[in-house]
Parts: structure tokens; sequence; C-alpha cells
DNA sequence: ATCTTATATCGCAAATATACGATTAATGTG
DNA sequence: CACATTAATCGTATATTTGCGATATAAGAT
């Protein structure tokens, strides 16, 4: 049985889903919240803050990473994440760009 | 065990998280894509264009509807589906404006 | 009244995501 | 070197999502 329909879709509408997804946890939205506050990379003490374990924390972090919205660099015993603006930048772009466009023509046709 | 620690977090970040669910997959994209490309309310088409059975795209406009970014009335055999763009511009400008009000301050001292 | 058409809903199977504790790995400290 | 500290990874349980076919529903057409 052929799952996992994703790859049928454009890349770009897969692209866009990908970001989507990475924000579509509170746990990572307060991650980004709590990088985004600070002015040097955080090493760590998101654990003390979120209400989740270490390892869940961790599993976060990973899934921000694989999705290309922070970037860490592991140093031995502790590592040192941060939010990278970039990646968020033009995905934010993107997002907003696919709609905004076609809005003023549509807005009032609409139901 | 205490499985779904979601509502641990606050309001505005569970808003945005399940927003971000609702952008979170292709197919969902491609909807609304289609639906921000007509004048008028879409009356079903939607299922011919995707590649997904027809159940399936049933589904993911009901998601969509939970999350307030489109309305849909039935009316008997055919249904009319419209981008709810206020919904749409409040997420996206919260979205935005999350980040992009401390990004400045931050984007030097990054890693 | 029966048939057709369009769509929602139900029931189920498979895949993913979420969470945690335990373990491992890597480095700095006594 | 033994030990503490920090964070990643593994294993596992549970929850949620995704997808489809079958069925139900609702209205128009014949």
């Amino acid at each position: 049985m052929a799952f996992h329909k994703k790859e049928e879709f454009t890349q770009k509408e897969q692209d866009l889903a990908n970001f989507a997804k990475a924000m579509s946890h509170p746990a990572r939205i307060a991650i980004l919240k709590v990088l985004a506050q600070r002015n040097e990379c955080i090493c760590g003490e998101i654990v003390d803050i979120l209400p989740l374990a270490q390892s869940t924390v961790s599993q976060h972090l990973k899934e921000l990473k694989n999705a290309g919205l922070i970037s860490g660099t592991v140093d031995g015993p502790r590592s040192c994440y941060c939010i990278n603006w970039k990646a968020f930048e033009k995905f934010n772009n993107e997002f907003t760009s696919l709609f905004n466009n076609l809005k003023v023509k549509n807005e009032k046709a609409c139901c």
C-alpha cells in the first residue's frame, strides 16, 4: 500500500510544509523564543526553562536543526544553539507571499 | 504517564503551533493555493486536482476548517470552500512579529 | 420514487510524533 | 585517573496523523 503521498506535491509545497511542521509544536515555538531573546548562543538552559525532560528537549532541538531553523555546535559537554535567521526569513517570506499576492483579487469574491 | 504536555505552554504558543500544524502538510498547502487562485468559492474540484482519495481530501478540508483557515458551507450535494483571510492574516502577523521584534538585537551576536 | 452526484463520516491499517528513562559520549575538574 | 557535568542517542510506550474503502447523507435529475 502506497502511503506517504507527500512526495507527490511540489518541492515548494513540501518545503513550506516542513517548515510549518517544525513550528507545529508549542515546545519548539517556546525554544525559538528563548533562543531569540538571547543576545548570545544559549548553552543548554533550555531544559531548565521548559517543562520537559532533557531527552525530549534534545529531540525537539534536533528537529529544529533538521528543518534548518537553528544551528548548533556541540562542544564536548556543552552545546551552543542559535536561530538561523536567514533560513527563517526565507521561509517566512515564501509563506507570506504565497497568499498575499492572491489576496487582493480574492478577498471580495469570498462567501 | 502524563503525555500530551502541550497544555503546559502559553495559549499564544499553542495557537501559533496549531496554525502551523494546519499548514504542515503539502496537501493542505496545495488546497489553500487552489482556493486562493479562485475568484469564487470552489465547489469540490479540489479532489480532481489533488492526488488523493475523496475521503482524504475531505479530511484535510476539515482540518483546515477546524483551524479556522477556511470556511465552508455545505449545500446538499455540493459544498463551497474559501479562505478565511482574516484568520490567516492574524496568524501570519503574529507569526512574523514574534521573531522580527527580536531579530535586530540578536542577529549580530549569533554563532 | 429511484437514480445520480457530491461530500461527509466511519472504521481500520500503517506511519509519525511525542515523551520519558536509561545509556552513551565527550570534556572538564579534583 | 576517577568523577561530575552536559547533551545526544537508544529503546519503548502511547498518541496522533495520514490514507483509503465503504457507507451514509443530502439534494437534484429523470
